[in-house]
Formats: C-alpha cells, sequence, structure tokens
RNA sequence: GGGCCCGUAGCUCAGCCAGGACAGAGCGCUGGCCUCCUAAGCCAGUGGUCGGGGGUUCAAAUCCCCCCGGGCCCGCCA
C-alpha cells in the first residue's frame, strides 16, 4: 500500500541521502546530503540535484567515479527516469507519470492525512505556551507566543508524538496582589455586560494608577520637606501625568473608578498590598484566597474564550500557588543544600552555575557559548520566602513528572533567555540532567505596535480581542460582497475563521527570531501570503470537487498527461515534496517551513486554475481524472496545513 | 561594561545553522485579463553596494574577525 510515509521516502533529499550513504557508508553524514538537495533552476538541467563535487574532493574520489556510482545507482530508484551530470552537480529527472501514480496512490489512501507522515517512536512532549499574568486581556504579543506554542503542539501532534499543552498561572506576584486589592475594594462584583478579563484589566488599570499617586504623593511631601526642590518638581511632572492618566481610566468606567478610588482613601495601600502577598504565600486568609482565586479565575475565563476564537484549547492550567503550598518547593531546597553547586551570595542560598558550562554537551544543548558567563541563581531570599524561578525550576519537574514527559517546551519571550537558561541548569546540576537537558526554551521575539507603548499598568494597550474584532469586520464585509445570498449565521461564521485564520498565519508565518512591529493593515491584507488566501485556493478546490460531484475514479486515470502542463507538473512536485517538508517542519520545530510550501503550492494551484486547462471542461476522461485526482490532492494538502495551524478550511468563500 | 537576537528591493519578509548553478516572494507602483471550474484571483513590467570593512576559500548573503545601527537581558522583580 503506497502511503505519505513512501512518498518522503521518495522525496529527492531521501533519494540523495539514501544512496550516498548506501554508497559512501559512514564517510558522509545522511542529513548533510538532504540538506544539500535543491531544485534545479533551470528545467533543462534536471528537477533536483546536489553538488556532487564537493563529496568527490571531501572523501578523496575520483569525480567522474562518483558521480557514476551515485547516478547508475539513483537510476534505480522507480522515481527516477533520468540522471544528468553538469559542472559538479548531479542532478535527477523525474518520471512524472510514475511520480504521479504513488503521490495520488498515497493520496487516496491517507485521504485525510496526506503528507502528515508519523515518527517511529513517538515522545511525550509538553508544550508550555501563553501563560499570561492573569491581570488584564492578552494582547497582540501573547498572540503570538499562542499562536506558536498552539502551531508547534499541532505539528508535533500530527508527526505522531503524545502533546499535552500547559499554561502557568502566575498568581503570586505583586501583580495579582494589586488586582485583588482592587478587586476587594471594588467589591467583588463583576458585571455581566463586559467581557470578565476586559473588566478586570479595567480594575487592575486603576488600583495600580491609584496605588501609585498614593505613593507618589507621600514621596512627594517627603521631598518638600527636605527642600529637595528640583526632584520635587521632577516628581510632580510624574504625578500630572499619573492624575492624567487616571482620568482617562475614569472616562471608561466613572462608577468602578470612583468606586475604587473612594475605597482607597485614607488608607495604606502599599502595606495592605503586602500583606495579601504574604497571606496568599502562606495561604492564611480565606477572603484573601478566595478573592485572587475568583479575580484570577475571571480573566483566565476570558483567556479561554479569546483563546477558543484562536482555535486554541489549553490541556492543563497550573496554578503556580498550587505549587508554593504543596511541599515540593522545601522538597526542591532540601536538594539544594546538599547540592554541591550551592553557595551563599551575600547570606541567600543559591546555586553557582558557572562550572556547569565546562560540559561540552550542556554548552551545545541549551545553545550557550565557551565563554559566556551565568550569574548565580538565588533561590531563597534572606528573610526565607522563595523566588519566581525558584518555582519555575519545580514546576518544570512537574511538567516532567506528570506527564511523564520526554521533552519540555516553554514557549517563551527571547527576553527571558537567562531565567530559561538557569532554569535548566539548575536541574542539571540537582541532578535532574535529563529534564535540563530536554527542556527546550522555544523563544520568540518581542511584537510591537507602531508608534504605541503598551502599559497593562495603566490600561494602555490594544487587546487581541479587538485586533480579532478588526479582522473579522474587515472579513464580514468581504463576504457580504461575494456571498450576499448566504445566510447571515454562515456569512458571521466564514468571516469569523478568515479574520482569526488571519492573525494566526500573520504571527506564525515569520520566523519567530524576528522582532515584528505589528501593523493591522498588513495584517488585514486579505491577498497573497495570507490565511485568507489558502483558504480561498482551498474553497476553489473544493468547488470544482462540489460541482464535479462524484468519486474520483482512481483506475481510470490516464497518467502519460502528466507532462503535459507546466502548470500541472510544478504543482505535482510541490505536492510530492510536502511530506518531506512536514517531516523537516515537526522535526525541526518550524511551523514557517511548512506555511510556506503550503503557500507555493497555492499560489501555483491558482496560476494553473486560471490557465486555460480546466478541469471540468475537460474532455478526455482519462485526463480529466487525473486533473480531478491533483484537485483532490492539492485541497487536502491545503486542509492538513490550516488543520496545523488550528484553521477550519473553508468549503466556501 | 558583558551577553543574546535582528539588519537582504521604498515597505514586510524567505534564503544564512548544513558556502556553490542567474539573490527569491509578497505589498507598493505601471500596464493588462471576468460570455469560460469563485477576480480574496491571474499575467507582464518596475525595483537589490545582501548594514560597512577586512579575512578564509577555486567560490561568501551564508563561515571567521572588527565596526555601525536597532531590540532585549545582565534584580534577594515576576
Amino acid at each position: 500500500m503506497t502511503s505519505s510515509k513512501k512518498i518522503y521516502e521518495l522525496s529527492p533529499q531521501r533519494l540523495y541521502a539514501r544512496v550516498f550513504t548506501r554508497i559512501l557508508g559512514d564517510k558522509i553524514d545522511e542529513k548533510e546530503v538532504e540538506y544539500l538537495v535543491g531544485e534545479v533552476p533551470r528545467s533543462d538541467l534536471g528537477d533536483y540535484g546536489i553538488q556532487i563535487a564537493r563529496f568527490a574532493k571531501r572523501i578523496g574520489v575520483e569525480l567522474e567515479e562518483l558521480s557514476e556510482t551515485v547516478a547508475r545507482e539513483l537510476s534505480r530508484e522507480e522515481v527516477v527516469a533520468d540522471t544528468r551530470t553538469i559542472g559538479g552537480f548531479l542532478n535527477i529527472i523525474l518520471d512524472l507519470e510514475k511520480l504521479s501514480e504513488l503521490v495520488f496512490t498515497a493520496a487516496r489512501n491517507d485521504r485525510e492525512e496526506y503528507g502528515l507522515v508519523r515518527v517511529e517512536k513517538p515522545e511525550k512532549i509538553v508544550v508550555e505556551h501563553t501563560s499570561a499574568n492573569p491581570v488584564h486581556p492578552l494582547h497582540i504579543g501573547h498572540g503570538r507566543n499562542a499562536s506558536l506554542g498552539d502551531t508547534l503542539a499541532r505539528l508535533l501532534r500530527a508527526r505522531g508524538h503524545s502533546v499535552q499543552t500547559r499554561f502557568y498561572i502566575n498568581d503570586m506576584g505583586r501583580q495579582v496582589a494589586v488586582l485583588a486589592y482592587g478587586y476587594i475594594l471594588a467589591g467583588r462584583k463583576p458585571p455581566r455586560s463586559i467581557k470578565p478579563d476586559h473588566w478586570i484589566g479595567q480594575v487592575y488599570a486603576i488600583t495600580h494608577t491609584l496605588v501609585d499617586i498614593e505613593n507618589l504623593k507621600k514621596e512627594l511631601e517627603k521631598l518638600r520637606l527636605e527642600g529637595r526642590d528640583e526632584e520635587y518638581r521632577e516628581k510632580l511632572a510624574e504625578l500630572d501625568n499619573l492624575v492624567a492618566n487616571a482620568l482617562e481610566l475614569r472616562e471608561k468606567d466613572p462608577e468602578l473608578f470612583d468606586k475604587i478610588a473612594n475605597a482607597i482613601k485614607n488608607r495604606d495601600p502599599e502595606r495592605e498590598i503586602a500583606t495579601i502577598m504574604k497571606k496568599y504565600e502562606y495561604r492564611e486568609d480565606k477572603e484573601i484566597i478566595d478573592s485572587i482565586r475568583e479575580a484570577v479565575e475571571l480573566c483566565l475565563e476570558g483567556f479561554k474564550e479569546t483563546l477558543s476564537r484562536l482555535g486554541i484549547e489549553i490541556d492543563v492550567w497550573d496554578w503556580e500557588s498550587d505549587l508554593a503550598w504543596s511541599g515540593e518547593v522545601e522538597e526542591l531546597l532540601h536538594r539544594v543544600k546538599s547540592s554541591t553547586y550551592r553557595s551563599l551570595h551575600k547570606g541567600a542560598l543559591a546555586l553557582n552555575l558557572q562550572q556547569l558550562l565546562d560540559d561540552k554537551e550542556i554548552r551545545e544543548k541549551l545553545g550557550i557559548r565557551q565563554g559566556e558567563e551565568i550569574p548565580p541563581l538565588i533561590l531563597v531570599r534572606s528573610d526565607g520566602t522563595t523566588l519566581y524561578t525558584t518555582r519555575d525550576i519545580v514546576y518544570t519537574l512537574k511538567k516532567f513528572r506528570e506527564y511523564n514527559a520526554d521533552k519540555v517546551y516553554n514557549v517563551i519571550a527571547a527576553e527571558q533567555r537567562l531565567e530559561q537558561l538557569q532554569v535548566r541548569l539548575s536541574l542539571i546540576a540537582l541532578g535532574y540532567r535529563r529534564e535540563g537537558l530536554n527542556t527546550i526554551h522555544y523563544l520568540y521575539e518581542m511584537v510591537n505596535l507602531p508608534g504605541q507603548k503598551m502599559s497593562g499598568r495603566r490600561g494602555k494597550y490594544i487587546s487581541l480581542d479587538e485586533l480579532i474584532d478588526r479582522a473579522v469586520e474587515q472579513a464580514k464585509i468581504e463576504v457580504e460582497k461575494r456571498n450576499p445570498e448566504l445566510l447571515q449565521e454562515e456569512k458571521n461564521k466564514i468571516a469569523e475563521t478568515i479574520g482569526t485564520a488571519a492573525i494566526k498565519y500573520t504571527l506564525v508565518s515569520v520566523s519567530p527570531l524576528k522582532p515584528i512591529t505589528f501593523n493591522l493593515e498588513e495584517a488585514l491584507d486579505f491577498t497573497k501570503n495570507s490565511a485568507p488566501y489558502i483558504l480561498y485556493t482551498h474553497a476553489r478546490a473544493a468547488n470544482i470537487l462540489a460541482k464535479y460531484n462524484q468519486p474520483i475514479e482512481w483506475e481510470k486515470i490516464e497518467y502519460t498527461t502528466a507532462t503535459e502542463n507546466p502548470h500541472r507538473k510544478k504543482l505535482l512536485k510541490q505536492l510530492y515534496t510536502y511530506p518531506y517538508i512536514f517531516v523537516k517542519s515537526a522535526d525541526e520545530q518550524k511551523p514557517e517551513l511548512l506555511i510556506n510550501h503550503t503557500y507555493n503550492i497555492a499560489d501555483t494551484f491558482n496560476q494553473w486554475y486560471t490557465s486555460r486547462d480546466h478541469v471540468l471542461g475537460e474532455k478526455d476522461p482519462g485526463k480529466k481524472q487525473y486533473k480531478l485526482a491533483l484537485v483532490y490532492t492539492t485541497k487536502q494538502t491545503l486542509a492538513n496545513t490550516l488543520k496545523i495551524l488550528g484553521i477550519k478550511p473553508l468549503q466556501k468563500m
């Protein structure tokens, strides 16, 4: 039975790799051969090729001799019609008839799974992503994190791994204490009329700003008494800004603002917030515990709603406080105390991680350069309380333990690189070498908005919800224009898919290492390299099959037509390499490879579609079946990539 | 001061790790294409000292060194 797995093994990369290994054994690196195989820029020179001269030279064989042997072996492969050597290159010419037959058979057999080649040894993988602070709605940066994390999880699942996604709820920081303080002052009564995380964001921003104003006033009073005029004037300007900000916040929700503002008068918010933090950490006060949990739950409810629009669902939600309360942190600290890496840093318990860098495996796996300096990591403050990173180490172990994981991916911004390195090195120092080496920091750069500084504390941000709404709105206008006859409900559904898909695609198709300046105009540009383009192409393909409205007659396909049309030839080749690209994309955790290849497929399909080589108008029954099979395989391939992006393919749009 | 990442067409990016066959897309701009399977489409044209300078190599956008510009990190914050 022909499957995608076979197509993968017949991909040019695998063909060359196998043949080279067969001939040269371990004198070459199979992966290197795979990587060097490329498309031939001029079709008269062949389809795919490799620069064979470099190998001949390195291994010390005559070029002619090596070329001849390799060419002979390649020719024996069923998809290879011929070989050609030009200027140090050894190229293959594909047997397109045979290739069509194999690809179509695989597509027919694998149906929904075409191209999604499964690993032989599936792993258990945890992907932690998003993990936004639960004090305000998600913004575009969280959107990048969530989209990358979700796509990574789906990609690994499609590859056959068992994947669990987790979200770490940071409920122990000062931020949450500030929120809880305001939440209590506001009477713990969330309105039903507003999305809960947006309301929480308001409470947080109002409280934070008011607390800052109180603090600043106290400072000013002190400066005034001490007669430090210059500093006084500076701080006064700061206060003006804060007050202006407070007024803006009041405008959005006067009732809420006044309630918190009145309640906060004549109190000592700073001390009360500190008390909340401490009582929560030591699990002392039921009202405080309940309030924090309530407020955070409200925010998470909003998160889930937003994420769900993007097709994202988190499997497990972990509370940082549960870790702190569980005793696992103490257990870890026992280990630290008896560790040889233990040190005291001005009286605080710490781990000295520097010497671990002598280990080459550690350096390579964690991506650290020889000379890099890693500062000691403090785990316990002088007052005996633990730090965020301490709990993060415990959390990483928990992820491994609870899912029995082989690997843990942490989708976390690049700015946390050092912290993530310290977590992993600490694990190794404490005897968890396997866990330390198999924790992967899947890092991405920030998303900025042009000309805007966002601030959660001040309530200045553009939420992911607003961006999605804008995109959906835009899509709705188009749908309305194109398909006025559809039911309103259906139009809404289509617009929702297009809008959310556009945002997600924009965030995932760029390499995670590029800092993005998010441009709404561009994200709303639904042409060419965009999710709507892929969706549109899928709808076109689906439409052809829907109009034909019969099963494809695979046995009647006339394969000799394979070489007749340049667009079809190109498309076939791209469908043929799809399984290989999928595998590479999954195994290297680079979703953008798959996305770009899929875009190329869509592009070629549209070129063919708009050429005069129509499918349904084809008179020759055998040729018609060939074209239908090509449409079918394209549609399935597009659908599969969309599935990996968590986007539902549309039948019409 | 030290470290990490980014710098490729007017704009947004792919290619760099694994050096080689003319440096590729999209947007923009110019001009075309709907009696024919959805024009969110297609075709043609326009546009590049690959940040700069050295080096290694038969061959450098790709590897090494220096410099410049941008982002981020170097907390008993989270």
